[in-house]
DNA sequence: GAGCACTGC
């Protein structure tokens, strides 16, 4: 599956497998994941040979009138500000979210579009050559003059020449020396540079590792896995003995391991148990650059210990784009350039702007397909319905055209895709047809899709954002940064010289395009991590060091959250329950209902409740042309009108009941992959209640009860009916919905608590629960006076209608 | 009667 007869430069070896230099330098995704699915599931190894039931058919005819995007709409809307946000105006961080959502770009009347073959050449978007990026160094005929002769050696020994001809090999001896004289070194090093997998080997030589181990954080999963296992291959040891892995559900280390390759998150985690980092020699985080909310409380915090540890190396390694940054942030920490491997791509821009991105992307990937040579297509698009409304249409327009043009197969990719789906895009394009790749954002950083020749960036992505005053989520449709643009184009440089074509004009780029990201701290409820730093010993969170400071507002919000779980005290300090609460990772009002259930003797269901709650809106499976069929199967779970808490726990409990069954998962619309991470969680979960030391209890039977643990980590999420059938916030009063996917859209209980608030095009809760509002003064006294909820006691409520019938 | 960028613990 993952050996190909095509190669002509077989300079690498992996496995006995020969791989092109690009699959050697990173492991391929594709190989990842067959792993990881074969360590996790029951499932056979060959993916197809369980039956595909029809929820995942998408036979459906193309809708003509539905061709242009709901999300074309939905920018529009956004960009007329206050119509969509009622918040707009009122933050200043929040006017910045929504200014770089009013990117104008000019008008343009389509006409008519024809299916017709011409159309293809008729309709074209002018580009207009801009720049070439770079191809750093890259020595284009550099094959091995040794190589011949290398083929004798055995496998190890190759690895060991291997790794000198990699970039970074000239600087071994000055990185070393610079690392020796400095405690915190930034290190820029491009794609390809060997950075990741031969700084911690060097050090090692050096002997670093006789004084403690070496950490080298990586923002995902795979990465941390792929990566320790190349180094364990180079090393010649086996993985998990010398180099190792620390992921989430699953740590791969042993006494012996000296290079450990990590998730920020995981490291963030260790923090909890080993404030000094004391077993480490050496940290290095790794992809600093892309700013996740790990990374930058790590960076407060290493930054913190490397002043009474002066023996801990720190290195930090970024991007070229803000080095600078970093430098001053660690207090002028000196910068180390190393050059990478990328071959050179073109920069082409529209001519004029364009109105309607998606058409754009669709015509500029027809245009290509026709006028360039061969090379597989990557277009970013910003979500998954766009991804489909842009199939259809490619799909109809190339209709039809038989041997006219190349074929030309088109492959969606986007994170909840189901994975048997997902794989379509690692097949190999056969001789003479092209590959279009239609991809969310999980095509920049996270998957690397080989023969990508041409990139086709309309210049938006979806961002999360955080109203620290409301609590309330959104995903807007935001112009992307600079930097986002620049490593979007790099995705089609990797193999070969490469093409990107931005659908915007060069004056957008220079002048409209923030130069990086808003770091996700800025953009996040902070609850979570505002308890992990408090149970860190730092208590003047408003001083902390952080890179990029959080908006205050937020950090205010989560410490009075934290005081209304009883998680911390009136100075502010961690109580027991908040000491508790830190050791589940999640949410501090999930943990807080954890906690909680121990009184209410019904730990075992609440921790499933709050393993499904934690894995998010990714539970049910929608297809567009089954969407009656998924509902009816979700209505299953709804019956006596539970609430959408006790429904997730049937949901849990009937899967567990068929043995964990994919089938089952199938015949009930729901997500076989949201499922497993649940168990994963679950069971994590399970294993944390021994440490805190709550007993594992079943209730089952009495849904009031599970309801009121519920309650003891949700009571600030209450909310009142209203007349008009709409509800009012308790607390912060404010008009919200239940949301149309909840159990009780229809039902309209007196009282409810939500698990979270989300604006769409409406203010809705998302997963509620009917609550009596007595258990608010019952369970949360020092929060809920009984005038809050007094004239609902007063009154007698009446049955029936208006009103969920008791579970 | 609406919608699910992407990670991570």
């Amino acid at each position: 599956m993952y050996l190909r007869d095509d190669l002509e430069d077989e300079q690498y070896l992996f496995d006995g497998v020969k791989l092109t230099e690009a699959e050697y330098r990173e492991l391929s995704y594709k190989k990842q994941i067959y792993e990881i699915v074969r360590k996790r599931s029951d499932e056979p190894e060959d993916a197809n040979e369980y039956r595909m039931p029809d929820a995942y058919d998408d036979e459906n005819g193309v809708n003509q009138e539905k061709r242009f995007s709901v999300a074309v709409q939905r920018y529009r809307d956004q960009s007329a500000g206050d119509k969509m946000n009622p918040f707009a105006e009122q933050e200043a961080w929040e006017d910045h979210q929504i200014g770089k959502a009013t990117l104008k770009y000019g008008s343009k009347n389509k006409k008519q579009m024809s299916d017709d073959y011409q159309f293809v050449f008729e309709d074209q978007i002018e580009f207009i050559k801009a720049s070439v990026m770079d191809g750093d160094k890259f020595d284009d005929d550099g094959e091995p003059s040794e190589l011949l002769e290398s083929r004798a050696k055995s496998a190890l020994e190759k690895l060991q020449e291997d790794r000198k001809t990699l970039p970074i090999y000239t600087y071994r001896e000055s990185l070393l020396d610079a690392i020796e004289k400095h405690q915190v070194l930034v290190i820029v090093g491009e794609t390809g540079s060997g950075k990741t997998t031969q700084i911690p080997q060097y050090l090692h030589e050096a002997g670093y590792t006789k004084r403690g181990k070496i950490g080298c954080t990586q923002p995902r999963r795979v990465a941390a896995m792929s990566v320790a296992a190349r180094v364990s291959q180079e090393m010649g040891v086996k993985l998990g003995h010398e180099v190792g892995y620390s992921i989430r559900f699953e740590d791969c280390t042993s006494e012996k391991t000296v290079l450990k390759y990590m998730t920020d998150g995981m490291l963030l985690r260790e923090f909890l148990g080993e404030p000094d980092l004391a077993s480490y020699s050496v940290v290095m985080v790794d992809e600093a650059h892309e700013r996740t909310l790990s990374t930058d409380i790590l960076f407060g915090l290493v930054k913190d210990i490397a002043r009474f540890r002066p023996d801990l190396k720190l290195l930090i390694s970024s991007a070229t784009l803000d080095a600078e940054k970093f430098s001053d942030y660690f207090d002028s920490a000196p910068i180390f350039k190393i050059p990478g491997r990328r071959y050179p791509v073109e920069i082409h821009y529209t001519k004029a702007p364009e109105a309607d991105y998606l058409d754009a992307a669709i015509v500029t990937s027809l245009q290509i397909h026709v006028t360039q040579p061969p090379g597989d297509i990557l277009v970013f698009l910003t979500g998954q319905e766009e991804i489909e409304t842009a199939e259809e249409i490619m799909k109809h327009r190339t209709r039809g055209l038989g041997t006219k043009i190349a074929e030309l197969i088109i492959c969606p990719i986007y994170a909840n895709l189901p994975t048997e789906l997902q794989s379509k895009i690692f097949e190999p394009t056969p001789e003479g047809a092209r590959k279009v790749v239609l991809a969310t954002n999980i095509a920049e950083t996270s998957l690397t899709i080989d023969g990508i020749k041409y990139v086709i960036d309309p210049g938006f992505c979806k961002m999360k954002s955080y109203n620290p005053r409301t609590g309330m989520e959104s995903l807007l449709i935001t112009p992307i940064s600079k930097a986002s643009a620049m490593q979007r184009a790099g995705r089609s440089g990797r193999t070969g010289p490469g093409k990107c074509y931005r659908l915007y004009t060069a004056y957008n780029y220079y002048n409209d395009l923030d130069d990086n990201t808003v770091p996700e701290v800025q953009r996040t409820n902070l609850a979570n991590v505002v308890l992990s730093l408090k149970s860190l010993g730092i208590h003047d969170l408003l001083h902390f060091d952080f890179m990029d400071p959080p908006p205050s507002e937020a950090l205010l919000k989560a410490l009075e959250l934290l005081f209304a779980l009883s998680a911390l005290n009136k100075v502010g300090e961690l109580t027991k329950v908040g000491r508790r609460m830190a050791e589940f990772p999640l949410d501090p009002m999930l943990s807080k209902m954890i906690v909680a259930s121990d009184k209410y003797k019904c730990s075992d269901e609440i921790i499933s409740i709050a393993a499904m709650l934690s894995i998010g809106n990714s539970i049910f499976y929608r297809p567009k042309d089954k969407q009656v069929h998924a509902d009816n199967a979700r209505l299953n779970f709804h019956m006596g009108n539970v609430g959408d808490h006790i429904a997730l726990l049937k949901v849990y409990n009937s899967w567990k009941e068929t043995n964990y069954s994919t089938q089952w998962c199938y015949e009930n619309y729901i997500q076989v992959r949201s499922m497993k991470r649940a168990r994963d969680i679950r069971d994590q979960l399970e294993g944390l209640l021994e440490r805190v030391e709550i007993e594992l209890f079943s209730n089952m039977s009495d849904n009031e009860t599970i309801k009121k643990a519920i309650t003891s980590g949700f009571f600030p999420h209450s909310a009142k009916l209203q007349k008009n059938g709409s509800y009012r916030t308790v607390k912060h009063p404010q008009t919200v919905h239940i949301h149309p996917s909840s159990g009780l859209s229809q039902v309209l209980p007196r009282w409810v608590i939500y698990h979270e608030l989300v604006l769409t095009t409406k203010e809705y809760m998302r997963q509620v629960t009917e609550l009596k509002p007595e258990w608010l003064v019952e369970i949360a006294p020092h929060y809920y006076q009984l005038k809050d909820v007094e004239d609902a006691l007063s009154k007698k409520m009446p049955r029936g209608e208006g009103r969920a019938q008791e579970g």
